[in-house]
DNA sequence: CACAAGCCTGCACAGATATGCAGATGTCGA
DNA sequence: TCGACATCTGCATATCTGTGCAGGCTTGTG
């Protein structure tokens, strides 16, 4: 993160050292990438409350999910779908139920954090 | 959370003992939906670059912001705008330049745990 | 076999939002 | 005072996204 003067010239930077923490802070895009869409799924209020029902009721079936939150059963299934394409959660089939359970490690720290 | 048995007819739960924990998970509402809105913040790969950079390299003008994202100042100055209102940064003006910080304990401790 | 329950999907629509452009404001330097 | 600079704003637009409705699929039950 050391620049030529020259290169400074283009720069125009208005504090450079600044700057360059800055993008140190930002580092690999793919990493904020992948946070941001992590942050993304727990930003909407259904679907955190979806994620906060499934963190802590462990495995749980869709309708319960839909009775514990108030959403319809369709919302639900929509919302569970992003969230397991997204590697958040995963389904186990019982018969004709099926019981979802949050799978990423990342997001279950999040909520834990939430306290 | 206990149920007298005609309440029980209504629910039609499949484990009601499940979806009593996952309502008590989910909590106040107000709370899931101050949360989320702080996610959704987050949920903006500019945005969380933009927090990233304020987190780290201290209080930061606007156009150097825009130099270490790589966003262009106008969308910069409305990503400060909405992170203004909702009272997670402060800007301080000094002269015609405009330096933000984060001023939002909970984002600064979840961008900590960002590793 | 017929029917109901649990779950999923397609589609259409409404609301939110990110973005670029053009321009206004306020500030500093010559 | 004039121009350059930093920042902010309004507006128009394109995109995204959450939701409801209607219907389909699978599984269990009478």
């Amino acid at each position: 993160m050391h620049l030529v003067p020259e290169e400074r010239e283009h720069w125009r930077a208005i504090d450079e050292h600044t700057v360059c923490d800055a993008i140190d802070a930002i580092g690999d895009p793919e990493r904020v990438h992948a946070w941001a869409s992590r942050f993304a799924l727990l930003g909407e209020p259904g679907r955190l409350a979806l994620l906060l029902s499934l963190h802590r009721a462990g495995p749980i079936a869709v309708s319960d999910l839909a009775l514990a939150t108030g959403i319809r059963d369709s919302a639900v299934s929509q919302a569970l779908r992003l969230l397991r394409a997204s590697g958040t959660v995963a389904a186990e089939k019982d018969g004709r139920i099926v019981r979802y359970r949050l799978v990423d490690p990342q997001v279950s720290a999040l909520l834990d954090s939430l306290g």
